[in-house]
DNA sequence: CTGAAAGCGCTTACAG
DNA sequence: CTGAAAGCGCTTACAG
């Protein structure tokens, strides 16, 4: 009974004695059939329990009614981070309301994402894709931009792209951590750096360094990762072993923080008493631990679904190409941060 | 030049001065053309850049390359969880081979997970579908099933259900997990289960009681939660107030596992001197916190691989629709368990 | 305003 | 073995 059964636009017009054409236009609010016909269809339509094949329609209008999400990165990471699946759920949100579906895959690293996305657009899979985790230079951009496809840079604009993008600004969270941090006395503050790659770790690393020199600050080491627990770990051990060590550290996600304070604990350095710290990223994660940690945060699922928006209607749209803005980070306080030690 | 330019098998069949069928069956590996056509054929199509699109295939095929996963749970909660984005990695890492795109939508419960479903599959934009979190009395199923939808069950096969389902023993790890604890020396153990309306919940209820019965201890409390660090919480505390108190917690989850060891250490309960916990689900939180977490683990990864294949297999393949028996999760011992107080 | 027809890019019986 | 044709379920110019 499955497919079979399934009532088509022909079957809606027999039976209510039009043309398919009649049928499709009734359909889909367009002019080309009076008032009463296309009551009369819709009603049959509906009664029949008539849904457009997705396939089908796309054939014609060239549009797959799907879009494509492609992840480069470790799952195991990935599932450590809470920000995907919030994001994920905002980008649905938004694609609930118009038909849109959303086509995710994990992969490896970049040269797969490109395989990837390629193969999702030639085979029409696709109208359009969701480019995150951007790097400064990103192989991906001009692969997608030759090809024409459609998509929003979750990040800031680009001079190598015509995308709309969607961004929060990683310079003023930065300013407002350090500011804190040197307000409670700190003057070696120390930052574990996300991967280097990426654009936004390169524009809050120098936003670190421009802070850290308005305010002469003795130290301002910065370490780069891979956002790993292990490589929090590590980067906090090397920081912590040197002398004089820092008295704040800042970590680029939620986890290294993690993975900081419990390497201070096992040195026994006290949090916050000997060291504060600070994490890039809050989520339940920050709640967890003893003490909480002081994080910057921000509404995820609210950037998910700017994302989509800003996508949705570059596809639907026309030419106006919008990008937005989002609200930056705020430092939420818990208590992880406090003066240095005397 | 996007989509104009990609040519279709119409321009290979002029190419090669053949019929479109030709051009299909060679494309195809179908008899109907001879070696040297066929050769001919495919080195156009391969100089092309021909691609088969999806939607057109589909419409023809009456298939859609897609498999649905629709996942009825808060966002937030997801994204605390490690156990989904790795489950999908493995999905997806048995699809990458069989050109089937995956369509993932988060929804808030199961009525509009049904919506989703009925509406993905009325659209023809999935050939199957992935049930995951099945509940005891799952709604889905029974709407599953007169839809005609092919699916697997994440979880043990059902009497209400033809699905192929693919899990794994849950009365092992919990009477590993008893039995280690006693062999500790514990006598009051308690259990913080996941949601009650779960299949699996329930499972494990009944041999944590079966378990508790068969050792005959002094006390085997259940206190069913939502899986929210809240409920971990609360349900720790309420346990731990009572007297004589638990001086062993199982928890449903990594996350419920956390909550109650900071709820135990606001108390002053030392883990794992005064209380041992076992989480209930590995992940990397568990080696996060302090002490580091006793937790059942598996490969989840190959959990959601094994789940696509038997779907695949059940797509592709016929009538046999064989079910598959994942390897249980098997206790990882750390620092959260020792023997109860003297 | 309305209808009949062509076409989207494939697959697949169906004749030669 | 091979080719020409119909059809999948829609949309959309194009004539009346």
């Amino acid at each position: 009974m499955p497919l079979s059964k399934r009532p088509t636009i022909s079957d809606i017009a027999k039976s209510a004695g039009v043309s398919i054409g009649a049928v499709s236009f009734a359909l889909n609010d367009r002019p080309g059939v009076s008032e009463a016909t296309r009551a009369r269809i819709l009603a049959i339509a509906q009664e029949m329990g008539w849904r457009p094949s997705a396939v089908a329609r796309g054939l014609s209008a060239r549009r797959a009614g799907a879009v494509g999400l492609v992840v480069a990165r470790n799952p195991a990471m990935l599932g450590a981070e809470p920000f995907f699946m919030k994001f994920i759920a905002g980008v649905e949100s938004e694609f609930a309301n118009s038909r849109t579906a959303l086509l995710l895959q994990v992969v490896e690293d970049h040269a797969r994402a490109i395989d990837a996305l390629t193969t999702l657009w030639a085979e029409r899979r696709i109208d359009g894709v969701i480019v995150m985790d951007l790097w400064a230079s990103d192989a991906r951009v001009p692969v997608l931009e030759s090809l024409g496809v459609p998509g929003v840079l979750v990040g800031r604009p680009r001079a190598d792209s015509t995308m709309p993008a969607v961004w929060s600004d990683d310079v003023a969270p930065v300013n407002e951590t350090v500011d804190y941090l040197v307000g409670l006395g700190h003057q070696r503050i120390a930052r574990v750096a996300g991967l280097a790659a990426l654009e936004h770790t390169q524009i809050r690393t120098a936003a670190f360094r421009a802070a850290a020199a308005r305010h002469g600050l003795a130290c301002a080491a910065v370490i780069d990762t891979d956002y790993s627990w292990e490589a929090g770990a590590w980067a906090t051990q090397k920081l912590l072993s040197s002398s004089p060590r820092p008295t704040a550290i800042t970590y680029d996600s939620d986890v290294m923080a993690t993975a900081g304070l419990s390497v201070a604990r096992k040195l026994g350095i006290a949090v916050p008493g000997q060291l504060s710290i600070v994490a890039g990223d809050d989520s339940q994660l920050c709640e967890m631990v003893f003490p909480a940690l002081t994080a910057l945060s921000r509404d995820i699922q609210a950037y998910g679904a700017h994302s989509a928006r800003v996508l949705l209607e570059q596809l639907e749209g026309g030419g106006t190409v919008t990008s937005f803005e989002d609200k930056p980070a705020r430092l939420t306080l818990r208590e992880s941060t406090a003066a240095p030690p005397a």
